[in-house]
DNA sequence: TAACTTCTGTGTACGGTAGATACAGTTATC
DNA sequence: GATAACTGTATCTACCGTACACAGAAGTTA
């Protein structure tokens, strides 16, 4: 994966035919199938046929597929967002539950965007509103506040990608419940934990609650340095 | 993926010869194979030629590729700690960090990770040997008490990620140094937080800054709830 | 208007992947 | 020793990403 590909702005040719597609019809399209049906259903063959062109024309556009799976995170997380005034808690808060809602939308993003990789312009722009909400006059180092967003985004996926394992608390016992009737013995505390779980909120309580102690931690932290 | 192949115990025959292979040493084959070139490097063609097999002779021990990276991942996180004895906090601290460490050393587990897949005994055990640590008599639901072993999991798992993205600070520097040159002016809070950011303790020092932010919050919770 | 240049989309080809099937060789039990 | 069970290999299909050559379209220039 190139950087210039993500940032740099490409120049538009004048002589030859126009071109039939565009990057952003191409991403357009790469993630709808992603989101109808999976990551792994992503190929250039399916986004090209999807298209109505051969898979050979979108080398065109992208020099491989790592530059298309870069640009449909781009896609997907989207514009960073314009945060609502408030103290530096409302906005983290704010930040936190735009980007989980963001993931939930396209929960293939979380596994694509694992390893080594370039970030682009929205997704460092998403970094730069994070730190924006919280704001230069907090008792923090720098490093301090590249971590506070780290394990907030880090947050916001954890769950994305429970909520994708599960889909609903239903299958989540399908699937552990099973396992748990047979082998439950060995696991009490867990079998404790579960038995005393009500179907409830599900995936955004559980959000909600990590969300909250976070930023709970974060408060005292602050507090302790005044 | 069957549930069945990590949890039940398959019966060794009789009759025929003896197996040449066994499911752990595939297994230690594919997680050196991931260790060295990463989780795209595993194939069956390519684990079966580092143990001198062909590959269909894999198949005769594994279903498919899916249980081979379920092994993986089991094989990876290893069997859960016996934790020292202590307050819930010592516990947790000493499980995260363990799951951290066992994390760094196969940082592709985190990308095998992610999505729909049933659980193996070893990553149950992990949960379990979590919430052990936390005990019964804490002012916690059910519900609250795994959604505490999930963020702290995540944030295991999201460190993991960066320090496998970046190696170390150099690298960093120059991925997205090169970047904030450029674009720089388009991120000031960014730019604020890394020129400030010396090159200090990394990962590690990350990690456990989010660890105690998180614990704090629990701590403060806990507390309110006496 | 005609030739030229440049870019687009397509067809073909190649090495890689996962996996199914058929078959030959080996071995433990009867 | 016979036999049944199991192992490992060779071959096949289907799909993947992508390298390359080529035909056609659309501006540019003579």
């Amino acid at each position: 994966m190139s950087v210039e590909f993500l940032w740099g702005e490409r120049a538009v040719p004048t002589r030859g035919p126009k071109p039939a597609l565009s990057l952003e019809a191409i991403a357009d399209a790469a993630v709808a199938v992603a989101d109808a049906e999976g990551l792994a259903a992503v190929s250039m063959q399916r986004v090209a046929a999807d298209l109505g062109f051969t898979k050979m024309s979108l080398y065109r556009y992208l020099p491989g597929k790592a530059e298309l799976v870069a640009l449909m995170v781009e896609q997907a997380i989207g514009e960073p967002p314009e945060l609502r005034a408030g103290g530096w808690r409302e906005a983290l808060t704010e930040w936190s539950e735009l980007l989980f809602a963001a993931y939930l939308r396209h929960p293939w993003a979380v596994g694509a965007t694992v390893g080594s990789r370039p970030l682009g312009p929205r997704e460092l722009g998403w970094m730069e509103c994070a730190l924006a909400g919280l704001g230069l006059d907090s008792r923090l180092t720098g490093a301090e506040r590249l971590d506070v967003v780290a394990v907030l985004a880090g947050h916001a996926r954890m769950l994305v990608q429970q909520a994708e394992a599960q889909l609903n608390e239903v299958q989540m016992m399908a699937a552990v419940g099973e396992v748990m009737r047979r082998h439950g013995e060995r696991f009490p505390y867990l079998a404790a934990a579960m038995t005393e779980t009500a179907v409830q909120g599900g995936q955004n309580q559980a959000f909600a609650f990590g969300l909250n102690r976070i930023l709970d931690g974060l408060e005292s932290l602050i507090s302790r340095r005044c």
